[in-house]
DNA sequence: CATGAATGAGGATTCATTCAT
DNA sequence: AATGAATGAATCCTCATTCAT
């Protein structure tokens, strides 16, 4: 069951239950079949301190979204040190993204599939944190370049299609592993890496795959 | 707005007009935000109508799902010459499968987002599909690893990973190559040919990307 | 399955084909509950025949229960010689009533349940038929009492009152013998015949029970 | 019309309301044709209020069912006393039973018919109410045939079936006596008594009516 | 004689949200 | 800080009934 109810919390905790219990929920039967009863069941509290914190279901919704996704992007930065090379700090990066994935399948739906069908208030603010992450790969990539001294060539254009290539793959391999038993953040990581790294380092070498 | 008002028309006629119109408002809304009395009305016909020839929400959601899986499939069948080079064949269906994804964004919104978050009974139809899909790609990474003589030295499951990467990724562009003006089926085609391509190649070189 | 679907039958077949279906609908599912779908398709007729033969739903129901009252009435009237003494008669329209009603279960719930529980119109069409069999039944416990050469000494209220009891006695018991495996009609007949004729008898002989 | 309309009740106060209300709708138009609407708006509340205490249709209709069975049983257990002699306590038993029937028309009406035709749910539920009757009954008759120190020489199934006729006719007397303006619970009791009392006593004494 | 196509009206049920305490 | 009581507005679904052929 939810959590204990304990009477006469300081306002914070007791916000912070109800954004546990919604991101369950919400992750769990989706923005729409979740109800506000369920969430405040699960909570412990009553309906009208839902909405005395949070407002409406919108903005409870908009609250989870902005908590996840600034849990998730503190996951990976802490994952990563900027000093080291970059094939290293992707490797690093997504064994953080991979493990925290796994470990917060209700946040990760809640920011993966929810937030992006539930109208633009909540996608923009999704797009935003993936934009973060889009730019922190871009970086790598050109820093890659740089580091082997090779010019890769590579329009602003195509890098982006490149570094959203890549995500778009981490984040379903990220399914695909919380799905498949038996599946670690770690083999994820090291088959995303294989398929990825490699091929843009054949890119950076001039060596591209060009359509017939 | 929608299909014109037409009266009596026969029974398969008016069937494909809800689920074009199932299919628009599904896509749009999402599964559960889509109430019945839109797509009726969307369809031209009056609610109980829908109701006689689709049985219930859920049977006419699923039928969009089978008419859009099949035309999705049956899209990328067309496009793909199976006496042709791997690499080749892998190209041609990516073109497909990002032209047809273009030019019907709600069919794939169904399939890619709306199927597989309600209920197992509709994701598992689109799993079908799915793994259709990978068993292909899967065959083309072997076939392309025996046209180039060599050995890949990959199990059966890194394949499988790769597969679900490279489909995974296919997917991610998808929405990527809409919701941005200006990338065309090709050019997205032609970013994850390079992206995949050459990686895949390089492992089959026996030149992996190795964890530190 | 219904009636086997024979295509172009004179109009007085198709009434009783469609009644037949009524019959058994309402009396297994209620009057509410039955639908014109359901009665259609087990008449194996198109819903609007069975709206041009009987105009309505009300008017549908009407004429089955004119039909089962009917049908009622004759078999108990068949079984009755009027020639005969009057506990022989009343113990052969027992007979005739608790038969009729064992083998015509739906008809008999259309009757006894259905049309009184859904309007004045279809009550007072069931009350006309009841008024015919509390007559009989009044006619009986005089002639009785002429034969017995006794001046029962009751009120025309008493008599009304003591016919009502042996009938609705008479309709309970159907309901139970219908009910109780291994309980036949002739047995439903002597139980009510023991339990009423000899308290009638008691009546007659100026041995009333009196209250205290 | 109804209830009057007061706010902010406890909730034990609105579904005894409700109940009234339901008791009544049910009642007199019947389990299918009453809507939930009506209910609501007899009770004075709005419909989601019924929806929050009692559930949903079935769940009220089983209360009211389960609340009038009570209500009836200890009625007629009140009007007894089970130290007087089986005559008198089948008399009283009568007379409650007779004046609670005309009180609560609509009690009696959900009870003997509504309760009965809409599944077992809630046909099991009075039969169980309607068993413990019969069997009260059936004890009477046990124990008068003791009183006059008789043998009756009844067996255990000709006894159940005389109860069931008692029991019967008495259900069919009460609707009578409801629906003809002038007669008394009293005078209802009494023309049972008669009917049945003295049949039973002859049966009791060997004399009884024995089929052609 | 017979039906495929179609609908207006309503019924059960649920939900986000508020008020009075 | 917290809640029991209450509702307006949908939503899914069904049904009796009709029209055009």
């Amino acid at each position: 069951m939810g959590t204990v109810k304990t009477k006469r919390m300081p306002r914070a905790v007791r916000e912070q239950q109800m954004l546990d219990a919604a991101v369950r929920t919400f992750g769990q039967h989706g923005y729409m079949a979740a109800s506000m009863d369920d969430i405040a069941e699960l909570a412990g509290v009553s309906k009208p301190l839902v909405y005395l914190y949070l407002n409406s279901k919108e903005d409870l919704f908009a609250a989870c979204i902005r908590r996840e996704a600034g849990a998730l992007t503190e996951a990976v930065r802490a994952g990563v040190d900027r000093e080291l090379p970059a094939d290293r700090q992707l490797w690093d990066g997504l064994r953080a993204f991979f493990t925290y994935t796994a470990e917060h399948p209700d946040g990760w739906s809640v920011l993966h599939i929810q937030a992006r069908t539930h109208g633009e208030r909540f996608a923009s603010e999704v797009a935003a944190m993936r934009e973060d992450i889009v730019a922190f790969v871009t970086q790598l990539i050109v820093a890659a370049a740089r580091e082997a001294h090779r010019d890769p060539d590579l329009g602003e254009g195509e890098v982006a299609g490149l570094a959203e290539a890549l995500v778009g793959a981490a984040e379903s391999l990220a399914a695909w592993a919380n799905a498949t038993p038996g599946v670690t953040a770690r083999q994820a990581a090291a088959t995303l890496m294989n398929f990825a790294w490699a091929g843009l380092a054949n890119l950076m070498e001039g060596r591209p795959w060009s359509p017939p």
